[in-house]
DNA sequence: TTTATTTATGACCATTTGGTAATTAATAAT
DNA sequence: ATTATTAATTACCAAATGGTCATAAATAAA
C-alpha cells in the first residue's frame, strides 16, 4: 500500500531522505585510489586525500569511515577496475597461447603506463601487519592464479607450451614475474630494459 | 715529531678528542636497518628507532643525520651486508650453471628468512619520488645484473644453458622474478608456493 | 509550513611527528 | 688543574596527524 509505494519510490530514483549527497562515490574512490596507489598508505594523509577528492575529511569519515576503512574500499576498487581492464586481453583469440600472450602484454602495458600497481604497492608495504589487506590480497591473487593456470593447462593440451611442468607451478611463476615486474618498474625512468621480461618466460616454454 | 705522534695515537686506537661513543656505529645501523626494512620509510618514527637502537634522538641526528640521511645510510649498510653474504654462493662449483643454481637458491633462502628484501620494499615506497633512493638502487640494481649476465654467459657457453636468448635479457628476467618473489612472499605465510620459482626459471633454460 | 533526516562545513582536540637547542658528562690536550 | 672538544641527555617547539563534534544546509515526509 502506502509502504510499498515509499519503497518502491527509494529503488526509483535511488532517493532516501535527508539532503543529498554532493559527489559521486565511484569518482570519490577513484580520485582516493590514485593516491594511495602512488603515494602508499602512510604516505597519505587526510589533507592530501580531501586536496585530491575536494571534500573535507568530515564527510569522507561519514561516507567511508576512517583512513583504514577508505583505504580498504580504493583497494577493492582497484582490484575491481584493473582485472575488468584487463581480463578481456584473454579472450581475442582462439589460442590458449595467444591469449596469454595477449593477457601478459596487456598487464605488462598498464603496469608500465601507471608506474607499477596498487596490489603489489599495498602487499609490500601493508601485508605482514595488516590482515585485512593480506586476506583481500591473498584472495585475489588465487583467483588470477587459477585464470592463469587454466590458460597455461589449455595451451599445455593444444601443444603450445611444450615445456613439461605443473600448469600451477608455470602460474606461479608468471605470477611472481609479474609482482616483480611491478616493482621493477618503479625504479626505472628508461622501461624498455623490463618490458620484454614476460614474454621471454613464454618463449623458453615453447 | 710531537704532532706525529699525536697522530699515530689517533690511527692506534682510534681514540678522538672529546667524549667517546658509547655505542658502535655498525650495531645501531644494524637496529635501525631492521625497523625501517619491516616497516618502511614512512612506517617508521624516529621514536621507534630510538627504542630499537636504545638511543636518543638527539644521538641519532648527532651521529647520523636527519631520518633520510639515516635511512640512506641504513640502506647502504643492508646492501653491502646482503651482498657480502650471497655472492659467495656463486663460487662454491666449478661449473656455472651450479654456482647461478646455489646463488639463486640462497638469495630465495635469505628472502625468505627475512620476510622479503629491504631494497624492494624501498623500491616500491620511494624510488618514484626519492632521487637518492632511485640512484642507489639502480646502481646496485647494474651491479647485481651484470653479476648474473656474467655466470648466464658462461653456463652458455659451457652448454648448460641452451636456450637462445641474449645474456643480459635472461638475466633482467632473474632480477624480474628475485624482486617479485621478495614482494610476494610478504602475502604468504605458507611459502612453498613460491619457493620453487627461480628453480621453476632456470629449469626451463637447460 | 513544520519536522525528521541526512549531508556539508568548520571549529576543535589530543597525540605524534621530525627536528632543535641548552645543559651536563666524559675524555684529550695544555 | 684547567680548557677544549665531543657525546649524552633533557627540555622544548611548531607543524602535522588522524579523528570528533556541533552547527548549518538541504531535502523528503508529515
Amino acid at each position: 500500500m502506502v509502504i510499498n509505494g515509499a519503497r518502491l519510490n527509494i529503488s526509483d530514483q535511488h532517493r532516501r531522505v535527508g539532503r543529498p549527497r554532493q559527489f559521486e562515490e565511484d569518482r570519490v574512490l577513484d580520485a582516493v585510489m590514485n593516491i594511495f596507489w602512488h603515494q602508499g598508505y602512510e604516505g597519505t594523509s587526510l589533507k592530501d586525500l580531501c586536496i585530491a577528492t575536494g571534500l573535507h575529511k568530515g564527510s569522507l569519515y561519514q561516507a567511508f569511515g576512517d583512513k583504514h576503512q577508505l583505504f580498504l574500499k580504493s583497494l577493492k576498487y582497484y582490484m575491481d577496475q584493473s582485472f575488468k581492464d584487463v581480463a578481456s586481453s584473454a579472450y581475442l583469440h582462439d589460442s590458449p597461447m595467444a591469449n596469454l600472450r595477449s593477457l601478459l602484454k596487456e598487464i605488462t602495458a598498464n603496469c608500465i603506463a601507471g608506474e607499477g600497481c596498487m596490489v603489489v604497492n599495498t602487499l609490500v608495504e601493508m601485508a605482514p601487519h595488516d590482515p585485512e589487506v593480506k586476506q583481500m590480497i591473498s584472495q585475489s591473487y588465487a583467483m588470477k592464479q587459477r585464470f592463469l593456470t587454466d590458460l597455461i593447462d589449455r595451451a599445455q593440451r593444444d601443444g603450445e607450451i611444450t615445456i613439461k611442468q605443473e600448469p600451477d607451478r608455470l602460474a606461479a611463476v608468471l605470477m611472481v614475474a609479474l609482482a616483480g615486474l611491478a616493482a621493477t618498474i618503479k625504479g626505472f625512468s628508461n622501461t624498455d630494459h623490463v618490458s620484454y621480461v614476460l614474454e621471454d618466460i613464454l618463449n623458453a616454454w615453447v
